[in-house]
RNA sequence: GGACGGGUGGGUGAGUGGCUAAAACCAGCAGACUGUAAAUCUGCCGCUCCUUGCGGGCUACGGAGGUUCGAAUCCUCCCCCGUCCA
């Protein structure tokens, strides 16, 4: 069945090309592809990622969303949690060492990422494996065996080190072996492509050695994809950063994130987080250039395109008007998240902010007031001492800042 | 093992006895302007209390003690990091 539903080479090619940042080498993959329309074999794909966080964002989407492009081309789509390798931690982009990370954080992270993974892929046709199967396995014997296949000069060389080796800043032992652990998976895998962001290059090209040292025929191709830049602009797109978008978040949080990123950036998150073919992309660029297009609505579609890609295209559609009615028409949303309050005489604004979580603190509280940032039904509150009545059942829409809403419900 | 340098608020980093809740920058937040854009400008940016004031209290400069009217700053011990030497 696989032979018949290969698509011919260069077609494939070009359709595993777009938005890749670089292909190692790219008549490998060519002859890879050939290679396996004649024998009917699909290509074995892999992407490992470590359960580092709970969760996962639009940014770790650019290469599962590469993966899923193999996946289509009829080629097996393998995922990689590295179980074993996220509690050594990967050095890569680190500006310092990180902590590992429990067995149990691991496993909860794994299965979460999981779920949240076949958003994207296909589940029926994708094959996951864990790493911690040979590598928590493997004696002392074996990994000084697998050490013994790579030169420290050549481990130096990456980035990462090099910079924290010139402004003295500490590099434990074990950060060393991360990348020779896991190119044992490479071995194990057979792998014939590997997927990762840029930052993952040397690890990548590593694997591809050690798959030589170990016999391997043809060691794998390796193929990267660009670091999606976060919302702000400027830096990547991370957890920490804040400038993330989660693929889990609503709909509406999902619609109105994307909206904030600059113009510019719009262009990448199209290429990188979409299937519009290249071609549409820059005509689309062209008419705003031009004029013939404004970039408000250009990037509402992409907006749309994304949130229907997660939460299908009725909630998108919703999300879009109920953003546009909140912050183009600047009216209330429908939607409000409720909070109860009890019964209780009169009460500090500032305190009831606290309680709703709508402020971390009292003294944010206040300022948020003495700023400006908080209405009651519309009207903006300037009064740091405004009590409001909660001595019978009553609403009232609590606005914060510009995007936050609340309706507080006395009962 | 030895010599030397270092550990400050979310981050970088200044501060070597009171003028320091701690410079500056970044990040963040609010307001103005807008297309919730971006950029820019203005203000804020430990917690808490009230009489909201250039107000009071508390907590904070790796940890624990100490000196002093007063310590991020001085002393003692401990922990951690780096550089060089072996």
């Amino acid at each position: 069945m696989a032979a018949a539903a290969f698509k011919p080479v260069d077609e494939q090619f070009s359709y595993l090309k777009k938005g890749s940042a670089e292909i190692i080498r790219e008549d490998e993959l060519k002859s890879k592809l050939e290679q396996s329309a004649k024998s009917g074999k699909p290509l074995r794909v892999y992407l490992g990622v470590d359960p580092t966080a709970p969760d996962i964002h639009l940014g770790h989407t650019v290469v599962l969303r590469k993966l899923k492009h193999f996946q289509d081309m009829g080629h097996t789509a393998i995922f990689l949690i590295g179980d074993f390798s996220a509690m050594i931690g990967d050095p890569t982009g680190q500006s310092e060492t990180r902590p590992p990370l429990s067995r149990e954080q691991v496993d909860a992270n794994a299965q979460t990422y999981l779920q949240q993974v076949y958003k994207i892929l296909d589940r029926e046709k994708t094959e996951v494996r864990y790493n911690s199967e040979w590598l928590g396995k493997m004696s002392s014997y074996d990994v000084v065996r697998l050490c013994g296949h790579y030169r420290l000069a050549r481990m130096l060389e990456r980035e990462d080190f090099r910079s924290r080796l010139d402004k003295s800043q500490p590099i434990s032992v074990h950060e060393l072996l991360y990348p020779l652990l896991t190119a044992f998976d490479a071995v194990m895998l057979k792998s014939d492509v590997e997927l990762g962001a840029t930052e993952q290059k040397f690890n990548m090209l590593v694997h591809r050695d050690i798959q030589r040292e170990y016999g391997l025929p043809s060691p794998q191709t390796v193929l990267t994809m660009p670091i999606l830049v976060g919302l702000h602009g400027e830096r990547k797109m991370s957890k920490s950063l804040g400038n993330y978008v989660g693929i889990t978040e609503a709909p509406g949080e999902m619609f109105g994130k994307l909206m904030s990123i600059s113009d510019e950036l719009m262009w990448s998150y199209y290429e990188l987080l979409t299937d519009f073919p290249w071609p549409t992309i820059v005509r689309l660029r062209e008419e705003v250039r031009a004029g013939v297009l404004h970039p408000k609505k250009t990037k509402m579609e992409l907006a749309h395109n994304i949130v229907a890609g997660f939460h299908g295209e009725t909630a998108a559609r919703s999300a879009g008007e109920e953003w546009d009615r909140i912050y183009s028409k600047r009216e209330t949303p429908e939607d409000a998240p409720r909070f109860a309050l009890q019964i209780n005489g009169m009460k500090r604004l500032s305190a009831i902010l606290v309680e709703t979580k709508a402020a971390p603190s009292r003294s944010e509280a206040e300022r948020l007031i003495k700023q400006g940032g908080v209405e009651i039904d519309g009207v903006r509150v300037d009064d740091v001492k405004r009590e409001l009545d909660l001595s019978r059942p009553y609403q009232y829409l609590l606005r914060v800042g510009k995007k936050r809403f609340l309706r507080l419900i006395v009962e």
